[in-house]
DNA sequence: GTATGGTCTCCACAGGGGTGGAGAGTCACT
DNA sequence: AGTGACTCTCCACCCCTGTGGAGACCATAC
């Protein structure tokens, strides 16, 4: 019969200090859904779980591997109906590499294409009748 | 003394027409001041010169090397003083294969610590306490 | 009782390059 | 005179991940 229905946990301020996030972007990532609160005090404050500090130690992992929140929701999504996330977020991190691939590609051609035209750089061209850049020809 | 003070251009139409950009993007770029008008129609409408369609070209073009339309704004700054703006633009260049190098870098390093992750991954790993998911040890 | 600090909600802004729509005015043709 | 196409201005919204502030409430210490 006893401690039926309470609730305990940090307030926003302490999960801050503890997560080294701001309170802000605490509050944001509960707003998308991302770091459940178990509920809230009587004066109406978020309460979280001492779990929330894993949940955000995930959260930042995932972040600096370039996942969005929106991926990282759906990896927790599947941790909070109990079964491992592993699968999905493999598969996000092998479809980070493909991104990482084609930005890393586009960028090699991108500067392949300045370095040719650096290459043939002339620093004091002649001006040219309609082109604005005589080395660009544009 | 014949057509002394008669403003002839394009209206915007036309020149989305020629250049292949829609109405909006042109005012837009008017609103930057990156596409000077000539100045109005009586009935209030702006009037391009055909020079407009050189600029158009040529701001294309450093944007699909990846300058924005600020740096841009400044090298057609030079060119609307006079200057021949070669000297910017090779400047503003190599700025960008610095910025790709760098991000290339990113990427590279960023590419390294994923494939490292998915090399060990085991997918089907027994739960762990206190950890999302065993592979990430997060 | 009151000062201080924590927290609440709601709204706005940042960056960069536009895009969409409303409501009104203009132009050309019939 | 009317119709339709074109243009004007002004405001809002898109992407994403927060951040800043105003005004009000809550909690604790003195």
């Amino acid at each position: 019969m006893a401690a039926v229905g309470i609730k305990t946990g940090m307030k926003i301020g302490v999960l801050a200090g503890r997560s080294g996030l701001p309170v802000k972007t605490l509050r944001y990532y509960e707003d998308l859904g991302l770091l459940p609160a178990i509920g809230r005090s009587e004066g109406g404050y978020r309460l979280f779980a001492e779990e929330s500090l894993r949940r955000l130690e995930f959260i930042r992992r995932l972040k600096t591997l370039g996942l969005s929140l929106e991926e990282i929701q759906g990896c927790l999504t599947v941790h909070d109906a109990g079964d491992l996330p592993c699968t999905d977020i493999q598969i996000q991190l092998e479809r980070q590499i493909g991104r990482i691939d084609a930005q890393i590609e586009e960028l090699g051609q991108l500067r392949q294409e300045l370095q040719g035209l650096l290459a043939g750089w002339q620093s004091d061209p002649a001006k040219e009748r309609d082109v604005i850049c005589p080395n660009l020809r544009v």
